[in-house]
RNA sequence: UGUGGAAAGGCGAUCGCUUUCCGGCCCCGGCCGGAGAGAGGAAAGUCCGAGCACGACAGGACACGGUGGUGGGCAACACCCACCGGCUCAGGUUGCGAGUCAGGGAAAGUGCCACAGAGAACAGACCGCCUACCCCGCUUCGGCGGGCGGCAAGGGUGAAACGGUGCGGUAAGAGCGCACCGCUCGUUCCGGAGACGGACGAGGCACGGCAAACCCCACCGCGUGCAAUUGCAAGCAGCUCCUUCGUCGGCUUGCCGGCGUGGCCGCGGUCCGCGGUUGGAGCGGGUCGCAAGCUUGGAGUCGUUUCGGGGCAACCCGGCCGGCUCCGGAGGUCGUCGGCAACGGCGACUCGAGAGAAAUGAUCGCCACGGCGUUCGCGCCGCGACAGAACUCGGCUUACAUCCAUGCGCAACCA
RNA sequence: CGGGGUGUAGCUCAGCUUGGUAGAGCGCGUCGUUCGGGACGACGAGGUCGUAGGUUCAAAUCCUGUCACCCCGA
């Protein structure tokens, strides 16, 4: 990258899953653990970064509440995607809730991601 | 409480997202740097009206759906403005004012009007009122009782009972007659663009309500919707042509099928062996996917400071002057045609959200703003509601913290 | 984004077409039957018809707004 500083917080269309059947990926490996209102599922990849879906159905609230959950999700995300090892895709589904600040949804998220570590097994990724 | 307007306060720092332009790098797809832009008055509900796209379509009729006082505005509308008429504004009438109304037709036809009540659509006599006329009986010859009958005023029922009040009239009564009010009709007159209003004349009054029941009349309307539609196009299958060899079989006589060989892949250090597989080019259709549609609108807004034309107004047309915001090096529009907001044509010029599992964010500091406490130094809390663009406009409806503006009936007469 | 449908008793539904009485089954309560329970029989309670207006003498029913839920189309 010809000298240029690198800059480990980005977080672009690359890393999100952007198509149905990546989304059933994830959801049939069925590895999966939850903190506060969040259920996470994670399977690994073949990239070299880890990925990020959000799921918020419409029983959370209305545009704006489901807009601001999936912000404040994807920004929590950027900042602990720096201290993952192994490259993961995440599945984030978002149960109804009273609404909470943005350091209370980084807690959740990286609680979860510390409980999929720590229970992940490699002979489960060779599943299809 | 109703109506109208404004409605994520400002500055800075760090880390990020989408996009436009410029420059650079390389593996041509991204990355890096710089500059700019990045949610609403309702973006919502999807209730109307348009553009736009595709499909259908000679014309007419039927069917179906919508609209419904009059005149105007508008591209169009179920929207907006003004007017007319009805109703409401706490006893009644009148006037002004405010609010409100899906406000054509019930003497074209069909249907419905439960319960109650005697009677509910050109109806009816329960209680009641009356015995003038006629008949019978009694009689103290004054009348009394009964019959045949008359009446629809009063009571009562109902949402509604076939005009209301008063006087006359009568056996009792009744538009039976008269006055006033109401109603209907008129080839009459006046005012108005019209809805309609007023005057005059005629009629004793016939014509209950419901059309957000069917229906009739007038006018309007093709259907589906950007998941419309269009372009490019992996893979797979099909067709055409070319492409190793040998051998066997079939026949449609140049194709098909089997076996071997050759090529390729896997196991393997190599040979042998085993297993699997079959090359290239083109064609039309087209899946995943990508792209177009997709933002461009002639910047926006205010003062009405000014003016002219049409109009009571909503609004339309044409210029002029001044200011503010935003942005740029400057320019930030100009001319013309149809006129139309969108859309479309021509010639210059400039760019103002365009995402696509869907960007417009997070944290911190300071200043403003609101509330509470206060020893008036300040401290604490909040930074608020409703709510997120998805092809684009014009309306309607609904939701709403805070701020600004404005209204919340009056008079006369009678009781 | 577009299209369509449903809200009635604790539950599942009818009634809406053509407006006047709100009903059925299961469940619930009381009594009878039985030594007791179940089943059976008799009687009974229970509904702002999602919500706000309008039309009408009268609205679950007709019309309009609004809320919630469900289904369909890539």
């Amino acid at each position: 990258m010809n000298g240029s500083p690198p800059r480990p917080e980005r977080f672009s269309k690359a890393h999100r899953l952007r198509h149905d059947r990546e989304f059933q990926h994830v959801y049939e490996i069925r590895h999966r653990r939850e903190s506060g209102p969040l259920l996470v599922y994670a399977a690994s990849n073949t990239l070299t970064h880890p990925r990020l879906g959000l799921s918020v159905s419409r029983k959370v609230g209305g545009a704006v509440t489901r807009n601001r959950v999936k912000r404040r999700l994807r920004e929590s995300f950027r900042k602990l995607k720096v201290r993952l090892d192994r490259p993961f895709d995440y599945v984030i589904v978002v149960r109804p809730h009273k609404p909470i600040t943005q350091e209370a949804y980084q807690t959740h998220l990286e609680t979860a991601m510390q409980k999929l570590a720590d229970s992940w097994t490699p002979r489960k990724s060779g599943r299809p």
